[in-house]
DNA sequence: AACTATTTATAAGA
DNA sequence: TTCTTATAAATAGTT
């Protein structure tokens, strides 16, 4: 408004983003606390600048937690409520999923089958009779790959031996050859610890803690640094 | 600030404080928007006039709740706030809960084995057999229950229609026994439809729900009157 | 941050 | 409330 018109719109230089907001965020103040005086109003000015810097002005007469409480009177309606309700909402269906989950599961470990009927406990047995089978294929492949790795490893490892002790014996011995394979179809997994712990499935109750407790608010363009 | 320059102190004559109020209200409602669209800032105003009314002006971008909660971020919460973040770890913590449940019935159906090593997978096949040994048994106990319960009922009205044959024909015809007992072994399960679909097991993507930000456009200063 | 040509806001009057 | 307009204030561009 000086030194030429501007048009309303978003400096994209952010220097001169900077410096502009740092001029009306000074003028914004200045005029609401004008109001404040001449017109005996109350006024609660909050800006937050697009680099996160929070500034209020809030009239000496009142605290911003009084003139938000009071609009949202006027509204009628909490501005925390809808939003809470929500929230309460969610945590109401994601603990009763929890809860059926937890039970399929119990069912497939074997327990809180008491209140389940023929034909369910016929589907259930199928099906974990189904998975089983699943699992130990995937068991027993995994096993054979481990097998066939170790062996082709040995094999390679011997065969270098062999070829050492060719090249160290061969010029003044003759040949030597002790061939033969060897390798460990043990793969090492019946010597380690108790193997129902591996699924340990801990089930805790909601962590909870302290509260804290907020203060009131003056006047005079206070200027936060947002966390 | 114009036909002559004003002390900035409360205007005593009520008509004119309240033209003044109204005027100035507008600019400074003005000066919030261009500084929004301008400096990419956010902004939330309320004005409270001597008389009352309440006048507000919010940033596009956000809702006055935001704007308050940020402010009180800064000063250092309330009791709502650390209400409302219990929640929330509450409502992650649900959530992390969930997905591990949902990995472990997965595994128990066969699927999700991938990334699972040897050791684990022994653990499970183990595990699972055990269980579904336990559902079988299960099964099979409440199956020949089942059988015993119905076996007798069999045998108890065959006796008892016997007994009615016997009372109504013996006088006039002598005894007749067409005995023998009879039984359906077949309990119902294989007749009706898909058995596997006992356990639907749905696992859904975690609930979404709508987003509860706001409605568009800058408030266009909006007025209430206080009750 | 300071300067200043201009634009904008607005006090007083209608 | 709204319009008008003289004038005070705000501020964009520059230094």
């Amino acid at each position: 408004m000086a030194r030429g018109k501007i048009q309303i719109k978003r400096i994209e230089n952010v220097t001169n983003r900077q410096v502009t907001y740092s001029k009306r965020r000074n003028g914004l103040h200045k005029k609401a606390k004008e109001l404040t005086v001449l017109c005996d109003a109350k006024v609660s000015l909050l800006m937050v600048s697009s680099s996160g810097k929070l500034h209020e002005y809030i009239s000496p007469s009142i605290t911003t937690k009084q003139v938000y409480d009071e609009y949202q009177k006027v509204l009628g309606i909490d501005l925390w409520k809808s939003h809470y309700e929500k929230m309460q909402e969610n945590l109401k269906k994601l603990m009763e999923t929890n809860k059926s989950l937890k039970r399929h599961i119990r069912q497939r470990l074997g327990e809180c089958l008491d209140n389940m009927g023929f034909t369910e406990l016929h589907s259930l047995e199928e099906e974990m009779q189904t998975a089983v089978q699943v699992v130990r294929a995937r068991k027993e492949k995994l096993l054979s790959t481990q097998i066939q790795t170790k062996s082709k490893k040995l094999r390679n490892a011997t065969a270098y031996n062999r070829r050492i002790f060719e090249d160290l014996e061969d010029p003044h011995y003759g040949l030597v050859d002790d061939g033969g394979e060897y390798y460990d179809p043990v793969i090492g997994y019946s010597a380690n610890g108790d193997p129902h712990n591996v699924f340990p499935l801990r089930l805790q109750p909601p962590y909870h803690h302290p509260n804290y407790l907020h203060h009131g608010g003056g006047s005079d363009l206070t200027t936060y640094a947002l966390l």
